[in-house]
DNA sequence: TATTGTTATACTCTATAACTATA
DNA sequence: TATAGTTATAGAGTATAACAATA
């Protein structure tokens, strides 16, 4: 059975046989992959008026279980300072987060999960996790173990 | 040995312990992946001042041995025609490609590597190749041969 | 002086749709 | 009428840096 990808190193093959193009076949199915799959979790998180970051601001908040600041937010989900601000703010504004001034110093606060925000949360998980099993339809329980572990090796080289 | 999907899934089994989160440790880890992936990818095409697109355009080219239409070619890289339009023009412009006037059809063109652009893109992928190797040197040829597999099971299910 | 968080600015990239020329 | 390709517009998202308040 032939892949998109079987059929970009057969051109390959074919164009520059001089190149050992193996690694594509791993690194390109990868990004595809992902591809797919983020497209498909988006649409998820859509029929709940969420972006992905947004998701993942609400589900930082929530598997912690206490409230964080925008410091410890932006340094977890790998945003600037100005970009977890805005998305902060609209939250806010949405009813879903609030803001907790800080008694020891006040420059600071921590974002705190509100009542609707945990609902609205609990709810796009429930479908998120949902998604990722038809998404992972085509593997057993051994296969995904078997790639789950295959990626941890990768991620703790890659530290 | 944990890595940073472990802790988060430990911290899903603290606070919701009802949930099976066990799909997160396979796609959780293949987002991971995927964006340090990216963004390695992304910094070797930098230093051909080439975004991931430009080159995907010149490979496709390449790989293809023919000149292609702006219709395949955004039909190929699954973007909108707008888009590819505006992309084409920038190649065109730094003398990577050329525009050939189809003589049956007086609407459409073909678009074509030109020498520059040939070798642009010769360069490009040797330091592609070259950079993919190392993201892969966590896996020896079996492991990566076994994660090519899993995920080529994953792409054929998905189409 | 340094740090926390917000705001303002500018930039990149895109899809959509209007548009031109041709089929 | 439909299609190929281009152009114009507007929107989403970001990083950067300026900024205010506080440490």
């Amino acid at each position: 059975m032939q892949d998109s990808v079987d059929h970009i190193l057969r051109q390959w093959r074919d164009a520059r046989p001089d190149l050992d193009c193996s690694a594509m076949g791993v690194v390109g199915r990868l990004g595809r992959v992902s591809s797919i799959w983020r497209k498909q979790i988006d649409t998820a998180f859509d029929q709940h008026e969420l972006s992905g970051i947004e998701f993942d601001i609400l589900a930082t908040l929530r598997r912690s279980q206490v409230p964080l600041t925008p410091t410890e937010l932006y340094q977890t989900l790998m945003l600037s300072s100005g970009a977890m601000s805005t998305r902060i703010e609209k939250l806010v504004q949405r009813g879903f987060i609030e803001r907790i001034a800080s008694e020891d110093d006040r420059r600071s606060c921590k974002v705190m999960l509100t009542e609707p925000g945990q609902q609205k949360l609990d709810a796009a998980l429930q479908d998120h996790l949902d998604n990722m099993e038809v998404m992972l339809e085509a593997l057993n329980k051994d296969e995904r173990l078997q790639l789950a572990n295959l990626l941890k090796k990768v991620l703790l080289h890659s530290r």
